[in-house]
DNA sequence: GTCTATATCTTGATAGAC
DNA sequence: GTCTATCAAGATATAGAC
């Protein structure tokens, strides 16, 4: 059915993303439930009435921001493939979660913000993609431990632990700060390697 | 005018702890926005209405929890009077900031969640308290670089990702569960060494 | 200090014209 | 596909009796 055309010259195209675009930012910055749908139409330029064109309800609208981040992040990190031993693979893991999350506070902070207003069933289905991204990560964690490269007690606690961290640079980066992606890229690579590795004493 | 006598038998020093403590449960588990008064005054088997002997408004009594949060934390570390050289002082401070977080996971979460809900002076207020302790941890990293017992290149990043990396504790843990608090404190402080001094390579 | 009652507003969602 | 108009519910906060 590619390149039929339309009945209608819609802005269905157009208009949808907008919409997701400014439920994103509205939520990332007061919260899902102190946004109104209202508020969300405004942003977008048009009537409440008319964004029930686009979701459902107010719920599902959360809910697709945050399956598509989930989504989005395992897709890419299966494009990155990761290869080479465990401690290529943990660079790898590490400088790929840096620069996936940097350019998307909003998705960041509405992912891991937001978790509490998801319905049972779409909590459950956020919570499996996290799950299996949390996973890639531990397995990488016990390999290098079997291999004898990484000092690592429990690598679901070290997974937490490292994810953790790499996630709070979202907490006080901004875009044109004091430092580059790629130097915070390295702070960090440095704390991971230095964290899961025999130390000196 | 300790000890003075009051004039009505009242219920007001229990009622108003109560308040806060169903506040801080409500809100913990749903948020800020999505809590109503009439849910907060239900928990503590009362009517909406008389709540108002206790706030003059619902953001007045979030304020209160996350500033009363933020200064118990800094009365603590106060009284931990950490000591020693700059290794055995973050120690002192990873094993406190464990030990504190870990019993109060309602509180953890609101003060990291319901920033974004505070009136602009309130947010000033709970944040310089939050400056104020992170800047402990980041004092004693300094020290130990000057010592030359730390290599940490960015202690103020390396200050903003050990915090982080802590406080992701509440994310996982649940009393009764798998790990005691020693246990966790034990592999937490392995990695914070770890990741704050010269590797072996 | 707590109650009942209420004023005033905002909310998510729907109906129907165009 | 968007609009206007509206419904029913629930919100914060206040007033006044007891």
């Amino acid at each position: 059915m590619a390149g039929m055309a339309r009945k209608q010259g819609s802005h269905s195209d157009i208009t949808g993303p907008r919409v997701r675009a400014a439920a994103l930012r509205l939520i990332a910055r007061h919260g899902y439930a102190a946004v109104s749908m209202r508020q969300i139409a405004a942003e977008v330029g048009i009537q409440a009435g008319a964004l029930y064109n686009y979701t459902p309800d107010k719920q599902t609208l959360l809910f697709d921001l945050m399956q598509g981040h989930m989504t989005d992040l395992l897709a890419a990190l299966e494009a990155a493939d990761l290869q080479g031993n465990s401690l290529a693979r943990l660079e790898g893991f590490t400088r790929f979660h840096i620069r996936f999350h940097l350019p998307r506070p909003d998705q960041v902070f509405v992912s891991y913000m937001e978790l509490r207003n998801l319905t049972d069933e779409n909590f459950a289905a956020v919570e499996a993609l996290r799950r299996a991204y949390e996973d890639v990560l531990e397995s990488i964690l016990r390999d290098g431990e079997a291999e004898g490269v990484f000092a690592v007690p429990d690598p679901r606690i070290t997974t937490m632990a490292l994810i953790a961290m790499l996630t709070g640079i979202s907490n006080w980066y901004r875009a044109g700060g004091r430092l580059e992606s790629d130097k915070i890229e390295a702070i960090y690579w440095d704390m991971v390697r230095r964290a899961v590795t025999a130390s000196a004493r």
